[in-house]
DNA sequence: ATGGATGCAAAGTGTTTGCAGCCAG
DNA sequence: CTGGCTGCAAACACTTTGCATCCAT
């Protein structure tokens, strides 16, 4: 993706738009449906860009996230998983193959996924899931 | 609660009905509408019973969670938390005080909650929470 | 030259594991 | 007597923190 896009991006949101935060954003958009941990976020930069810190990837994620460039998912106790998409959607976890992946066609309005309010109390996010085995799982192990 | 029933809790699931395992049981029935972490259901057992281990209440816990006696909700990367109720349900979870409520009115059916299969994916089960400040921490900073 | 960002290592937190001793069946 | 449970400590995985260095303004 063009370099200076990315730059707006950040610029846009009030983030310095350094080399190491470019490279995450522009890794992160090309993986809207994956979901990566930070670690394989780590690992792929990494892999051209040797001086990278672990830790600088794991603030960078935060400070994405605290500004609206991201968002995280903490599904079942496993790792943070990071999102490009901050509108809230339904994901899918298999305890198999441990993809995290989106789902469509979920039963749940998006009247409920934008709640703002509930019972008195103000709502930031709306978090839905569904634990249990992807069909690719269920076809191998059948 | 009496020892009795709890005991039979234990042995219609297949569990040893241990000293410890029915204290943790008997606490965690009397809290199902807080959901507290491991670290709080140690410490309140340990103090009546100060050769309890953490890492009991712990191998205690996944035990109840695998024989269907609990439920261990995970909400935003906070610590585990234990449920008594298996139902799937709606929680809220305050960034506040940290606590974790149920909701009752979520604009959820319980087919939703209940869906066994999606998009071909075998369902386990559904999470649903929502993250945002509580009523009474909103009074507060106001 | 000033403040924020990075790299590195160390610390921190929550959870699991390995193992010896113990208890109940 | 035997297997499973407990207690303890150590190990573990993921994430955050502290600090010196570096870079762009």
């Amino acid at each position: 993706m063009d370099v200076e896009k990315l730059k707006q991006m950040l610029e846009a949101k009030g983030i310095r738009p350094t080399f190491q935060r470019i490279k995450i954003l522009e890794y992160l958009l090309t993986q809207k449906e994956t979901h990566p941990t930070a670690d394989e976020i780590y690992e792929v930069i990494h892999s051209q860009m040797p001086t990278l810190a672990k830790a600088t990837v794991y603030n960078t994620l935060n400070t994405f996230v605290r500004h609206g460039i991201a968002s995280v998912l903490m599904i079942s106790g496993e790792e943070a998983r990071y999102d490009p998409v901050v509108e809230p959607h339904p994901h899918f976890f298999c305890v198999k193959c441990k993809r995290v992946f989106n789902i469509q066609s979920a039963p749940i309005d998006d009247k409920c996924l934008n709640l703002k309010e509930i019972e008195g109390n103000k709502i930031f996010e709306v978090h839905v899931y569904f634990r249990g085995i992807c069909k690719e799982c269920l076809k191998k192990s059948s």
